[in-house]
DNA sequence: GTGAAAGCGCTAACAA
DNA sequence: TTGTTAGCGCTTTCAC
């Protein structure tokens, strides 16, 4: 029986020790960091297998100075945007041999912060942060402390990060352009919250489009929710609700995201109304549940998935120290369902 | 100027230095771990502000011979059921100080081998599975490796974890009591590929539901899909459309699971069905979707995020040393929603 | 109350 | 081709 030392595990001092070379010897034999002659690795490679020998990562890492793993900052996973984007993020990191830490920090200041600390004391290599945090002040901590960071689905308000965006406003432009053709011009925009750039820029884009197209806006086709809650599909339920208060009544109806168009086509649905027949409803996003719901919901896809990779791209190239970056803008494109039908 | 060494990180030592104090009086410091003089902490104190000195978390795990971090084996996050329970874990394991890795495997077996492996090498302090690993001989790597570990959604198929799962059986028969009272006894069952025991347990339990009330099963009522796909809600629309070709049709229909509940619903309407004045349809798990859904799904809940919180207790628990473990068997809920109705 | 020193498990520079 | 040695930044005895 070999001894082992305090702990119970097995260390490569022991392997060395059994096999009779030195610690350095094992470790090039694990990192082939040089030749070593075929005996001296035959005997390494037994010794590692009867002593059942691991390497301790943690301290490989540490030695390194460095964790191989990166940060995700997400409000809510529960949220498929989320859920997709961090699929994305997680597949690439994993490809190129990082881990991820959930930083899931349900929009709650004081969980930020906590996170932003774990970041501080170097817990990841790098982090990528997917949606606006609430607490300001925790972008000039994350800044001085120096870590990696890029930010994705936020538009970048400093020129010290890379971001990856979709082109949101050539998102809202393709889906007024197919609700024109399908011979709409009574158009409404429901939206949620624009708590950030990313819903403005949405918003701000409906309304020039609109224009440019010579289309009339009336102001209740506008129809934006003010208090920021959690739960979008309640938002778009209530926007729906609101929107059909009044006459005359839009033809069609472009949601500042599937969410908010799922809520309000149960409100419509709820009145007795008929998708596309009586309206035809576009959504933002083309999360999962938009192909699930019934009328399946036509939408603009954003590349979550995508964005998720190319912010892991962006990140991994930080962190190998390169200095110049790069700013992603990523095409949108309308996925036809069956929420959305020629005006009759 | 203080002077640092090599790299630029501020370490214990240059405040030390700074504050004309041993390196472990500047521990004992920042761990509150013996009592100090006032002048002494004072001077620390602002040698650690003027350097702006942040203490190396990794570091302090590797000398305390721990991680401070779980690992998470779900197969897909943009599953709600997995999502929510994530957060489950994510919160609970926040709240007790511990930090989150993300092994989301796909169902693939590579992925699933390359986490586990991660897992040996000490990347983390225990884990909680959410699903059956495809691969069956890493359970065999992890019992070796001597991880804390605790089974969540999966049946204790051996006793050497702790596990948390739902009471999958009671659940069903939620289901079919509801049904009943409704005035139901022509019910079908659509189940996904039941390669794990929770959905074996389901379809068993409405079997001898069935039979214990009395109530006829008809072959072409009980639809099973066999070939494991990916996308439950198609699994769910190809049932559906399976079961409308042979009458007679049932008046209910119990689902094995919500995705599955909603492809068939998609079934049904699209076969000009009504829901529920013709079909009453039931489903289980009651992830966000269902309530998304119109008509609203009628489900039997299952404490997703109660199950990932009480994964992460039972893992401290066996982290902590505790030798004795549990199996906790929660109970579910019918939530009525919008999709069941008394027979006419 | 505080300092000196050992060492967590590993990598890598320097020798030989 | 292989061994020796010095740390990575911290905690924790053991002294005084």
């Amino acid at each position: 029986m070999e001894k082992r030392k305090r702990s119970g595990r097995v260390t490569m001092r022991d392997v060395a020790r059994e096999a009779r070379v030195s610690q350095s010897t094992v470790s090039r034999f694990l990192n082939h960091t040089a030749p070593l002659s075929a005996e001296t690795k035959e005997r390494i490679r037994e010794v590692i297998k009867k002593l059942n020998y691991r390497p301790h990562l943690v301290a490989r890492n540490f030695k390194k100075q460095r964790t191989a793993s990166l940060g995700l900052f997400v409000p809510d996973i529960t949220n498929l945007f989320y859920a997709e984007l961090s699929r994305g993020v997680a597949d690439m990191a994993q490809k190129r041999g990082y881990s991820v830490i959930l930083y899931a920090t349900s929009y709650n200041r004081d969980l930020e912060r906590s996170f932003v600390r774990l970041v501080e004391q170097g817990q990841v290599d790098g982090v990528v942060v997917a949606y606006s945090l609430i607490e300001d002040s925790l972008w000039n901590v994350l800044f001085e402390c120096g870590i990696p960071l890029v930010l994705v689905d936020i538009y970048p308000f400093t020129e010290r990060y890379p971001s990856v965006v979709m082109d949101n406003e050539k998102g809202i432009d393709l889906a007024l352009d197919y609700l024109h053709r399908l011979g709409h011009n009574k158009i409404a925009y429901l939206g949620e919250p624009p708590y950030v750039l990313t819903l403005v820029k949405r918003q701000r884009a409906f309304l020039t489009g609109m224009q440019r197209r010579g289309l009339t806006i009336r102001d209740h086709w506008i129809v934006v929710e003010e208090k920021t809650q959690l739960n979008r599909v309640e938002i778009g339920f209530s926007l729906g609700k609101r929107l059909l208060k009044k006459s005359p009544l839009p033809t069609a109806v472009v949601a500042s995201s599937d969410l908010v168009a799922i809520g309000a086509m149960k409100a419509f649905l709820n009145a007795g109304m008929r998708i596309p027949e009586d309206l035809s409803v576009i959504g933002f996003d083309d999360i999962l549940l938009a192909s699930y719901f019934h009328p399946s919901l036509t939408t603009i896809r954003q590349p979550k998935y995508h964005m998720g990779e190319v912010g892991v791209e962006f990140l991994l190239r930080l962190i190998e120290g390169e200095t110049t970056f790069q700013h992603a803008l990523l095409e949108p494109c309308l996925v036809e369902r069956n929420s959305c039908q020629h005006i009759l």
